[in-house]
DNA sequence: CATTAATAGGTCAGTTCTTGGCCTATTTGG
DNA sequence: CCAAATAGGCCAAGAACTGACCTATTAATG
């Protein structure tokens, strides 16, 4: 019997014995009361709730009643919370940050089946390319505040947007689009889209939008759009959901 | 990261994605093909129903309904997923960056008493004072890849830490510490110790760093060091774990 | 139909990790 | 004060893991 197998011997022990002691369950997993001690301290530091009761007439147990919330997350948590975690490892070499991965792959392997479907489906759709130059770094201009709320209700639901863009040279023009995807270049966000009035694949840059509304029109969101407009733009590396 | 710890992220990234390689999982558990295979194999023999596709664009996958797994956090799990949240803030308008907050202060929520406060008490030791300048980054050397795991250990674990260190004038040092906080100025991240030999608090900056490596003597992480040199300095607005 | 990319798994040497024994410190009940 | 219990440091011997290299097999692609 090895290590892992062990311990989950010791966890159905915990559940089924009241109170016992180590050497109990020595005897009973057939180990050393070190060996013991050793897999209870590693249970603990999975995140087990394992108390311990000093003294004569003591021993372990799990914790009383620990009735812990069950999670749930929204959708839009829970993408926010994978995205923070690839853009905080565009940053890389900051402690803890290796643990930050493995902790959103636990966290979202912890969703239902379903919701579980949805947000791979959403991430797809989201690309982190990297870290923008100095140069578009200081043409960044502010987000008009009404846009995110707006902007992440039509990309998570499947609505169309509308907004007024201004374009490079500075011409203003009203558009209707479909989100399909978010294009990342930190600090910078595009969205990449299909305009409903040219029939053709843009992407616009976050900061050059006003006035966002979400149109009653719904589209399909698709990952083909997205593609084409990466094969097109032969863009960088990116990364995806559990993808690096 | 050792074996068990591992086959559990492996059980997550098999939850999350859709039908990854073995070499997909390998790069993604920083472990060889070989390994992963003899993971799944292992997975497989404690019951696991997952399947394997053969030939060009096979992967594995989980056969039927895995069951939901409980989540557990360790440590520096949590304390990654909170910084993760914490530093992609300071990149401000970006789409779902306000669920990640209320995600990750949920996630934080659904952990057990005992270890929300210890939790805490690390958040409290790091400050994300904000973005560093031009200068700096572009002074930024390499950080050595033996320091991330070292001072991990050392700082949650209030262990004294010991490596050479080289000045800003390039005078090469050997230091002994007691790594009370973490400044992080993204992406340059500094330790704010109590240096044992002059007995005075001091910053180091990481990539100045080598050599490092965990002392057997302890210490008592204490926020007062942090404070202390924090007030000295006139830090800016910093960061702190809220709600949990 | 050859090539390529994938699963599957055998073998072996080197290394790492686990284990048990022994130890100290601390807490608790009698 | 003593006995029993948790808690955990340290160390040597041994067990298990790991990566490299290998073969066999299967499936898609051009």
């Amino acid at each position: 019997m090895n290590a892992s197998q062990r311990r989950e011997g010791l966890i159905a022990l915990l559940r089924s014995d009241r109170n016992p002691t180590m050497g109990d369950l020595a005897l009973e997993l057939g180990v050393s009361v070190r060996t013991v001690r050793r897999d209870v301290a590693a249970l603990r530091l999975r995140g087990m709730d394992i108390e311990g009761e000093r003294g004569r007439g003591g021993g372990i147990r799990f914790a009383r009643f620990a009735p812990l919330p069950p999670l749930y997350l929204e959708e839009h948590e829970a993408v926010g919370l994978w995205l923070s975690v690839q853009l905080s490892h565009l940053v890389s070499g900051i402690p803890f940050s290796r643990g930050s991965q493995t902790a959103v792959n636990k966290v979202l392997a912890s969703l239902p089946e379903q919701r579980r479907r949805n947000l791979r489906r959403l991430a797809e759709r989201i690309i982190v390319a990297g870290t923008a130059s100095e140069n578009i770094r200081a043409s960044m201009g502010e987000t008009v505040p009404t846009l995110l709320s707006a902007f992440e209700r039509c990309f998570s639901e499947g609505r169309c947007l509308g907004f007024d863009y201004q374009d490079r040279k500075g011409a203003r023009t009203r558009r209707r689009i479909e989100p399909h995807g978010i294009f990342v270049d930190v600090p910078v966000w595009y969205i990449v889209a299909l305009d409903l009035d040219k029939d053709a694949i843009r992407m616009f840059r976050m900061d050059r939008i006003s006035n966002p509304r979400a149109l009653r029109q719904g589209f399909e969101p698709s990952q083909e759009v997205l593609e084409t407009f990466l094969a097109e733009t032969d863009a960088p590396a990116s990364r995806r959901l559990s993808g690096g």
